[in-house]
DNA sequence: ACCTGAACACCGTTCAAGT
DNA sequence: ACCTGAACACCGTTCAAGT
């Protein structure tokens, strides 16, 4: 019945994303709904696919501002310090936030892994923009190795760096010792480049 | 109203963590469900509460038994190698497993991220045994390190192994060039224990 | 003891209908 | 153009009731 328009389709958009945000955090990234969704906007669960092609679509899109703002994160951490400072730091910061923002960080990953669609081209560029950071790092550490050397090394360390704190954050490491994950965060990214930069 | 009997408790859970697998492998990791798992074996939904907690710890089960086949294949995979060769031979069989039966691998790792509940005791002593697997490695390849060194090393190595593949079968790595997932398997385990061995 | 069938409280998605 | 409300086909889970 109603024709509300209160607010742009744009801004709308906006409101979803931060209302999926906002559920994630507070009631875990399982209760991420496209009615409970609506309901925290205040509005009728059909409309959503006024703004969004699917529940999919919506989260990715929620998830994409979780990876810029990590990007930014990222960013920050390595100031001018030496390429394998840097490294480390954007490690640790990775860890951190993994750790800080439990449940934003799940939803990114896990809604990674829904369906076998493949990821959609907008969003890929913004994975990209993360590994390119590596690799900035990386040519500085080595300018003498070719641009597909960096390249893998790039995906190389980084999805490592991915798996032992997508691990650490779902408590499967810990074992009698409880070793802390930023220990093994740091031995693999300091023994990583220790090799790589060793090797021919 | 009937009271079939025609199967043991036993049987019948034995035939529904086989219909979970079947599921996954047909019809995709997220089609598994109660209601679905329940008619692959011709009995009603409620009739599976009665053998596990919930679907959750129905899938938990199945997945126990993925991990177990994938333990066995990693242990054949050593053979007689070396080390540093057993190492190597063991993360690519890792690789080949998760690129192979996508959807049975699917089904272990987006489930052990649902929900914050912690893994049980039976079923973290199954991971535990491919750590194990990754430790007589190290420990071999480094007989003077300490436990704990050995104990931290292959964590950071298996995390970033199994880091690797999930983002290599999600499709998460090719960029133009199009690295094979297996050079950046590789990689890491050639640099890492590279690094590794030559630090005090 | 073993299992059903129906019920409850949820999903995602579509779409005619209203303004 | 914008949004609703109801409907459809699904979920997981519980539980009285039947044999």
């Amino acid at each position: 019945m109603p024709r509300r328009s209160q607010h742009s389709k744009d801004e709308l958009r906006q409101l979803a994303l931060e209302a999926v945000l906002v559920i994630a955090e507070r009631d875990g990234s399982q209760a991420v709904s496209a009615r409970k969704v609506a309901q925290e906007i205040g509005y009728a669960p059909g409309m959503l696919y006024y703004l969004f092609e699917s529940i999919d679509d919506l989260i990715l899109h929620a998830n994409a501002r979780t990876l810029a703002s990590m990007i930014r994160s990222l960013r920050t951490a390595v100031q001018r310090k030496s390429p394998q400072r840097a490294l480390l730091a954007m490690a640790r910061q990775y860890l951190e936030l993994a750790q800080h923002n439990g449940r934003r960080w799940q939803l990114l990953f896990e809604h990674a892994m829904r369906h076998d669609a493949p990821v959609p081209d907008w969003y890929r560029q913004q994975t990209d923009a993360l590994f390119r950071l590596v690799e900035e790092q990386l040519a500085a550490l080595a300018p003498e190795k070719k641009e597909k050397e960096i390249q893998l090394a790039a995906r190389a360390i980084w999805s490592a760096v991915h798996g032992v704190c997508l691990l650490a954050v779902t408590g499967k490491l810990e074992v009698g010792g409880k070793v802390p994950a930023t220990r093994l965060v740091d031995s693999l990214v300091r023994h990583y480049l220790a090799g790589w930069v060793a090797s021919a």
